[in-house]
DNA sequence: GGGGAGAGATGCCGC
DNA sequence: GCGGCATTTCTCCCC
């Protein structure tokens, strides 16, 4: 046990990636505060200060603590305890480490960042390239003048020339879709004084209730699916070498 | 590297929480696209299915599978490959093990479950007992007829029998909030037949553009922080045992 | 640092 | 399963 501790006083001293294997239980306190009961559990701290309790199931870390928190470690009424803090967020976590299992400390070197495809913004670039998914005639604006009017994903004109306005979703759109182009839409028309100004809510797909509410509000709905979205069920599955080679052509 | 890959194998097979400190380049399908070049980041494969890669850095995991994927490992082209996927959500990973560090393989027993306080629901429950914190000779309604309305966090009538809907948020109030709240108002309105319902939003704090708005629909904001946040710093810190009890009296 | 909006959001609860 | 919504959301970008 002392010497697992001594192991972790080590890899945080040396600013390594350190694991824990570990019974213990976990008090929370700064947004929120919980309190989790003695069980098996992962902790990792990274060298950049971020820490992360995780139980033996489920995606998400049952405790967390943010980038630039500072551990420490310490011995209160014969137990371990490891004390996280960041005096920034006014967040503090103690974790009482019951049993120690197991822990592994080491430095780690990595200097890549995720190359990710298929975003929302993949989606109304292909609008702005592809205006006929929304519609024939449909000419949207440039780029520049588009982010003069805030956040709208694509706006342009119609064949009538009629200003129209774009909401984007790559997934289901759901009500506060609906809500948000509504927003853009009035400001819009506030802005430029016009009486009539459409709104477009492109998604692969949307529910009852929202699109009930979009007729209401005189929008209107278009299928557009987001690019290369399951492109693995669409054509042969690419090598590595050939992926790097064509998302690096994506992605320059 | 060989000794790794077979204390993996043995992992997996006897369903334990198994991670992994590698060097590995890491290739994602399913939703979207990604792609993660080499570089040294420790890997957890839950028994459940999940699996997290996660970088020296960062609070979030910059791969993942959700529960219930399955994993292989094999060989291909003299490269260690751990091939991740989840047919029913389309989903596929695969981890390139370029150099296995160290890896540590354990049965793991966790029956509890976080208790938290503080939250949004928490909030409207502390209206509903103290509604006059919204304001003098306001009454909630009971939750039955609440829930028929919706998910609306507290509605009620104030003094002069004026039907008002709270809509609580444990954070600072946006515009997506103020649209939050107008459905709800329009909802009611129009489902009652009402001309007259008041909208209040209930938050520590507002946007300034989310406070013009929510005048601009003749709605009002109440300053309410949500009960128990940061209790630490308004009282001493309380022992762990004293922390579970009082915990378990607010949770029992 | 605040504000606004997306996310491979996730997770929870309801129908 | 979908739908609606909170999250100790987190992260990014822009002002």
């Amino acid at each position: 046990m002392d010497g697992f501790v001594e192991k972790i006083k080590a890899g945080l001293l040396r600013n390594e990636v350190v694991t824990i294997f570990a019974n213990c239980s976990v008090v929370y306190d700064g947004r929120a505060k919980s309190f989790l009961d003695k069980g098996d559990r992962i902790i990792i701290i990274k060298r950049d200060g971020s820490l992360l309790v995780h139980q033996p199931e489920g995606n998400m870390p049952v405790n967390y603590m943010k980038p630039k928190s500072s551990h420490t470690l310490k011995k209160e009424n014969s137990i371990h305890l490891l004390k996280s803090s960041n005096l920034v967020e006014k967040e503090f976590l103690d974790v009482f480490l019951h049993e120690i299992y197991h822990v592994h400390s080491q430095a780690l070197s990595d200097f890549e960042k995720l190359q990710l495809s298929g975003s929302e913004k993949d989606m109304s670039d292909m609008i702005y390239n592809n205006p006929g998914v929304i519609e024939k005639g449909f000419k949207p604006l440039s780029r520049e003048e588009h982010t003069k009017y805030g956040f709208i994903d694509v706006f342009g004109y119609d064949k009538n020339n009629v200003l129209t306005v774009v909401e984007c979703k790559r997934y289901s759109a759901d009500l506060s879709a609906v809500t948000q182009l509504r927003r853009y839409v009035e400001k819009i028309k506030s802005s430029k004084g016009l009486e009539k100004v459409r709104g477009i809510l492109a998604a692969p797909r949307i529910s009852s209730n929202a699109l009930a509410m979009l007729h209401d509000f005189g929008f209107e709905f278009r299928k557009v699916n987001p690019p290369n979205y399951l492109e693995r069920f669409s054509k042969k599955q690419v090598s590595l070498s050939k992926y790097q080679q064509n998302h690096k052509k994506t992605y320059k």
